[in-house]
Order: structure tokens, then C-alpha cells, then sequence
DNA sequence: GCTATGTTTTACCAAATGGTCAGAAATACG
DNA sequence: CGTATTTCTGACCATTTGGTAAAACATAGC
């Protein structure tokens, strides 16, 4: 069972014309504000050739959010608990930021579904989530009794970092009206770094 | 020209309700994610009834969005050049996180209408929003020159005070998954505070 | 070349959507 | 009360939407 033929050449790339597109489109729109002709516009190719690759609206913007899950907990994940504490938590600051910066589609992807309850990513959410939330608060928490870094609300900090990192992927819009620059996150990663640096040390 | 009756007790009612299920519904699923059925089901009144009261599915949404910008500048607004610098910084943010906490719909309104580009309100941020921050963030820098802060960039501050009180509006779903408390504002609060404060102390 | 398989298009459908209109029902007011 | 005005409804409409079916077209492998 689940016995599946290799892909061919074409359904590659098509494959990943569409999820390239249908990122584009959900992380503008979300799932409701999008339309299947609005990517398979995008895409090159038409409604009827889409649904050839996938078989429905909702089964594209679930492999979107399962893919995104997956790398998008990875930098929490590479926090070391035996690292020097405050390297490590400011590595993970960086590697957030960088996320942000590379990847500001998917952030919105993530920010939309937020947005609308969560209704398709609940459960990683109180599950997946929450377990690595748990145990990295707990090691934050026993960096700050050990004195290695300042007294701080270990959940609270790790929500400081997602919002922060992520406000410049998703709010860029605003923060390129409010500034002139191309490129404000040269001068974001600066400010951020020395926000938590004061915050942390003892 | 321009003349405009009274409003009846029922017109009131009845906008007010619209308006209402109308920040509900938007601000969930943004603009285009948002039917007007939802919209009139949600403020007990049939579809044309609804268009009774508004013209247009547009004209509803830049309503909220009119009443929305008035209310969203005025913290900041209310910073005082003349006051006590760190005061008045704290102040800001108690004021910012305040309207997170009793106002989140606005608060999701305005992410949906930035995330999907702000289409309709990228005038206003161009133009007073950039007007009011830059006159902002100028005294800040003042009071960062004159050694009443410690020295930051003035705009990117601001852009934090945003990104970490909004966060717990527009990710409030997230916020709940990952703590179990009822109400996260609380400890919020404190965590913001000590953190803003250790940032700006010279 | 021929056939089997993979890809794409054309034509179509039922439901949902934003919106209109004529008239019915309710209300205000003299 | 009666009439003028406001409020509301049901029936309707054109367009858009997610999705389907069948056949045309392309490609791979022999």
C-alpha cells in the first residue's frame, strides 16, 4: 500500500510552480481570500491542469503548512542546552531573523492561518509547539536560576523573539512606508541584537 | 450640499450592529476571505437588509478602517516631547499594550489590511503614520543625544514597541496553545516592561 | 512506426457571491 | 385615525467560485 511511482520531469516542476504560486497567493490572501484561478494564474497553467496535480483547494494549502511546519521550528529545535546560554539564545535570535529575511511568504502563510484561529494547524500547535516550547522554556529557565543569563519570564522571551523576528517579514509593507530604506533588515538585525543582549545580561 | 438628517434610534442600532460583525468577520478573514452573508448573519439582519445601511461591501470595510487609523495613532500621539523621557516612552507601550487588550479585533483588522499589502490604507501610512513617527522618533533621538535614554535607534524602537504588544492580539491563538493561562496580558505586561526598561536605561 | 501512459484543454456544472428591485411591513407624525 | 416615511423581505440576477468529464494532445518506450 502506499506504493507510489517516481515523479516525472514535468510534474516536478509543475509541482512546484503551483506551491510556489499558491505561497504567493495564501501568504497575500489566506485560504478564503484566495482563488484556485488567481494560482493557477500565477502558476502558468490552467485551473482544470492544476487540479490535475493536486486534488483540491484545501490539499494545496495543506502541503504548504505541512512544509512550513517542518522548517519552521527548526531553529528553535538547534537551541543547545549544554552551549554557552547566552550564545545560544542569541543564535537563535539570528537564525529567526534570517528566517524572516529568506522567507517572509511563508512567515505570512503562518501569520494568516494565526490570524484566522488557526483552524488547520491547532493541533501542532498544542502539541508539536507547545512540547518544544516546554521543554526550551525549561532550560531557559534553568539558565536564569544558574545566573548565566538575567531573571526572565522564559515563554515570554521566546514570544519577544517570534514577535520581533517576524514583525519585519509581515508587517514589511509598513515598515518600508514608515522608512525609505530598500532594505531595513541590515539595521533591524543591529537593534534587535542589542535589545536581548541588554535583556539577558547579568 | 452634504445635508444629512438625524439618525433614527433603529439607524444607530442597526449600524452599530453591522459595524460590529463586521469587525468580527474582517478581522478574522480579511477582505476578500469575508462574505456579506457572514457579515449580516452575524449582526442578525438579512443581505439586503444589510445594504440598506451600507452601500457596498467596500464601503463597510472602509468605514472600519476610517474609525480603526483614528483611534490606532492616538498612544503615540499622546507621547509628550516635554515629559520625562523614560516615562513617557513607558507610557507609550502600557498605552499600546492596553489597546491590545481591549481592542483585538482592531488589532487583527489592521494586520489582515498590512498583511495583504494595505491596499487602502497606504496613503495614511505613508503619509501620517510616517509623518507622526518621524516627529516621534526625532525626539526620542533628542532625548537618546541629550543621555536621557540609553542610545537606540529611535524608529526600530518603535517598530518593537508595535511587533511585541500587537503579537499578543494577533497571535493570541498561539499564545493560548502554548501557555494554558486564560489571559497571557497579565505576565505580558511585566515581561514588556522589564524589558523596555532595561533596554533604555542609561 | 505503434501503443500505453502522462499531460492539457474545452466545455461544463452547482453552489456561492455581491448586489438590485418592487413591494410588504412597520414606524413616525400630524 | 390616516398618511408619509422608514425599514425590511423575497425573488431575482450576473459573475465568480471550486470542481468534473471527456476528449485532444504530447511523450516515452518498444
Amino acid at each position: 500500500m502506499n506504493e507510489m511511482k517516481p515523479l516525472t520531469r514535468i510534474q516536478r516542476k509543475n509541482r512546484e510552480a503551483i506551491l510556489g504560486a499558491a505561497l504567493e497567493v495564501f501568504s497575500q490572501y489566506g485560504f478564503r481570500g484566495s482563488t484556485l484561478d488567481q494560482i493557477a494564474q500565477a502558476a502558468g497553467l490552467s485551473k482544470p491542469n492544476l487540479l490535475y496535480y493536486f486534488p483540491s483547494k484545501d490539499a494545496i494549502h495543506a502541503q504548504l503548512l505541512e512544509s512550513l511546519l517542518k522548517t519552521w521550528l527548526d531553529p528553535l529545535y538547534k537551541m543547545d542546552p549544554d552551549g554557552e546560554p547566552l550564545d545560544e539564545i542569541m543564535g537563535y535570535v539570528q537564525r529567526k531573523l534570517e528566517m524572516s529575511r529568506d522567507y517572509p511568504r511563508e512567515s505570512r502563510l503562518f501569520a494568516n492561518e494565526i490570524l484566522q484561529g488557526a483552524p488547520r494547524i491547532h493541533d501542532a500547535l498544542t502539541g508539536e509547539l507547545k512540547t518544544l516550547v516546554d521543554e526550551k522554556a525549561a532550560v531557559i529557565a534553568d539558565w536564569s536560576k544558574a545566573g548565566k543569563i538575567a531573571p526572565v519570564d522564559p515563554y515570554h522571551l521566546i514570544f519577544s523573539i517570534w514577535a520581533l523576528t517576524q514583525h519585519y517579514a509581515d508587517f514589511d509593507v509598513q515598515v518600508r512606508a514608515v522608512l525609505d530604506a530598500d532594505d531595513p533588515f541590515p539595521a533591524a538585525g543591529t537593534y534587535i541584537d542589542t535589545l536581548f543582549t541588554r535583556l539577558l545580561s547579568v
